[in-house]
DNA sequence: TATTGTTATACTCTATAACTATA
DNA sequence: TATAGTTATAGAGTATAACAATA
């Protein structure tokens, strides 16, 4: 018994489907559990990691996260009542609101950031240097054709602020 | 101008970090829609796929998804109230529920998992098959470290019986 | 006493619809 | 009229705490 080609345990035998099902949730899961340290959800820790470099309108952050403006209303308005982000009048545009983080709201993505760089490095101890590069180039490869593809997703940045 | 070993565009240049965290929001995204397409969440539709070979107890599904048990109350009441699940007094232990799918429920996952691996196969089709299995082989092992490290992470099973 | 499950409560996240103010 | 944003409302999903029934 034991054949070498028919593995048992939990993982045996994955195919590419569940493969990746299982990489998609380690992967998302490890990062809500980190936020979540810092009393983060996924979503907060995102518009976070977009206000790093850009004060957008709410309208914006709606289309950046793929979601409706009330649904940025309310957002915005939990972290402003956490101190994370401010919100400031428009010069040009008396209708808009442009949001933006404070240093408290930098610091805890950068900590979340962090934190998760480290964790994926970890998981990916395990794999040479080239494998690590195939890894990059078929995730990019497949990211790529999502965009080509119909849909084109709302908005996928990089890492954090790339949508849930 | 262009020298071919800097990119530019959305996907210039990721490092691992980035590339798995697109990846995997990718990957969930997809999930999340073609769910939403027959009205489930993901977590409806892992609570489907889990029941599919089993009837777990109330308890069990609570570790299965990783949830309190006062949650799954709630997901099994919604999923009951559609006519996706049921509830069934457990034999030996009068303290116990078991939870069974319907055949409506049955047909709804099938139809989900169904689009899933087609729309997986899709991403992947740019793929030699060698580099697919390479990239399962980068998955499973990054799932086996995950494993093998502290947290253990709840449950990570198969596809759609896998942890959100 | 410990365990199984439900209920009450509270909060985040999301959307739709209605509304205000500005363009 | 059209757009930016907020608010009211509704519902899913999650957790903690208190409870009832059973072990």
């Amino acid at each position: 018994m034991n054949r070498p080609d028919i593995e048992s345990g939990p993982d045996a035998g994955l195919d590419l489907v569940d493969a990746l099902a299982l990489l998609s949730f380690l992967v998302h899961d490890t990062l809500a559990e980190l936020a979540g340290r810092h009393e983060l959800s996924i979503v907060q820790t995102r518009l976070l990691g977009i206000l790093r470099d850009r004060e957008p309108t709410m309208n914006e952050l709606g289309r950046l996260l793929g979601l409706d403006k009330s649904s940025i209303s309310g957002l915005v308005d939990r972290a402003e009542r956490r101190g994370l982000v401010t919100r400031t009048a428009s010069a040009q545009d008396r209708r808009a609101v442009h949001v933006a983080t404070t240093a408290a709201g930098r610091r805890l993505a950068a900590e979340v950031e962090t934190a998760f760089s480290a964790r994926i490095g970890e998981l990916t101890a395990g794999l040479a240097p080239s494998d690590q590069a195939r890894l990059i180039a078929y995730a990019t490869a497949m990211i790529a054709r999502s965009r080509s593809d119909q849909g084109d997703h709302p908005n996928l940045e990089p890492r954090l602020r790339a949508k849930t």
